[in-house]
DNA sequence: AAATTATATATGATTAATCATATATAAGAT
DNA sequence: ATCTTATATATGATTAATCATATATAATTT
C-alpha cells in the first residue's frame, strides 16, 4: 500500500497530525500524486503505529479533540528507504471514457462530441490544478535536489494532462469534420 | 461499475460465456482498456443477470461444466445506451513510481536511475502490448466506424505509453549528466 | 438567531479489484 | 507415467478506496 509510504514520506519531513496531513498535503500539494480520503488517512496512521513505523505524541487540548502528532521512528525510516528502492508495478489505468468510445459506434457524432467536450472541461480543471502545484514549487525557489525531483514529477503530470487534451481536441475536430449524419 | 458495461458491450457484439469473455477479450484485445480478473467477470455476470440486463442459455455438455451463454436483453441494451451517453469521471491515477521520485531526494542518482530503468522495461512491454492490439485492429481491415473509434482509443493508449517512455529517458539522461557523487 | 466553517479523530458500510482455491475431465506434452 | 494446459464455473478472503456519519466546540458568516 503506497499510501502508507506517502504518509511516511510526509511525516519524515515534519511530524504532523492526521488532520494536518489531510488539509495541508493531501488536499493540495500531493493531490495530483496520491489523493486520499480522511478516513483512509486515519486508518493508515493506526496501522503504521501498530507496525511501529510511526509514534504519536498526544497534545492535550482543552476545547478541541487532542492532537495526535505522529513522527517517523527509526524502523519507519528504514522501511521507507527500503520501499524507495523497490520496484513498483505499473499502475493500471481504467478510463471509462475510453470504454465509451470503444463501444460508441452507434452513437451519432454529435453525442460523442458532447462526451468529449465534457471530458475536456474536466481535464482542463485537472491540468489547472497540476499547473498550480507546479507554480508553487517554482516560486518556492531553492533549486534543491528535492524541489528538482518534485518538479520533474509535476511536470510529467502536466504533460500527461496536456496529451489527453490534445487527443480530445483532435478527436473532436475529426468527428466534427465527418458527415454530420453520422 | 464500468466493468458491467464493458461486458454488456462485448456481449452485444456476440453472446458468450464468462470463459469466452476472459480468454478471448479481457486477456487480449480489451486488456489495455479494462483488465479484469476471472472471478470478477463471473460475479459481474451474476449481477447483470439478476438485474435482467443479460440472460443466459445453458448449453449442456456431458464431460465439461455446462456452458452458460449470455446475451444482452432489451433492458440491457437500453442500459448500455444510457451509460454510453453519461458523463464519466476522470480516472484517478496513483502511480507509485512518481511517489518514489517525489521522496527520492536522499537516494544517490545511481539508485534512482535503477528505478527508472526498471520502469522503462515494464513500460516497453506495455507499449508493445498496445501496439500489438493496434496492429490487429489495422490488419482486421474494414474502415468501419467501429474500427475507427477503437483505433483512436488504442492510438491514445500508445501515445500515453510513449509519453511515459520519453519522460523516463529524459530523466535518466538528466540524472546521469549530474555529478555522479549525488 | 441560525447555519456554516474550522479544528480534530473515529467507525460502519459498501464497492471494486485481486488472490487463492475448489471442482471436473480430456487432451497434449515431458 | 506424470504433469500441464484447455475447458468451464464458483466461492472465500482480503485489500484499497470511498461514502456516510458521529462526536465536540469555537469562531465566523449569513
Amino acid at each position: 500500500m503506497s499510501l502508507a509510504y506517502v504518509i511516511l514520506g510526509l511525516l519524515e519531513q515534519q511530524p504532523m497530525t492526521g488532520y494536518d496531513l489531510k488539509t495541508s498535503w493531501f488536499d493540495d500539494a500531493i493531490a495530483h500524486l496520491w489523493p486520499a480520503d480522511q478516513a483512509q488517512i486515519y486508518r493508515t496512521l493506526d496501522k503504521l503505529e501498530q507496525q511501529g513505523w510511526i509514534a504519536c505524541q498526544v497534545e492535550v487540548q482543552p476545547d478541541r479533540p487532542n492532537r495526535k502528532v505522529y513522527s517517523v521512528t527509526e524502523g519507519g525510516r528504514m522501511a521507507l528507504q527500503r520501499w524507495l528502492h523497490s520496484f513498483q508495478p505499473l499502475p493500471v489505468i481504467r478510463d471509462p471514457l475510453l470504454v465509451q468510445l470503444h463501444f460508441a459506434a452507434n452513437l451519432p457524432n454529435a453525442d460523442i462530441v458532447t462526451l468529449l467536450e465534457q471530458q475536456q472541461a474536466a481535464r482542463r480543471e485537472a491540468l489547472a490544478h497540476c499547473q498550480a502545484v507546479a507554480k508553487k514549487l517554482l516560486t518556492a525557489g531553492s533549486g534543491s535536489r528535492e524541489q528538482q525531483l518534485r518538479r520533474y514529477v509535476v511536470e510529467f503530470a502536466i504533460q500527461r494532462e496536456q496529451l489527453y487534451l490534445d487527443w480530445l481536441m483532435q478527436m473532436i475536430a475529426e468527428l466534427r469534420s465527418e458527415s454530420p449524419s453520422l
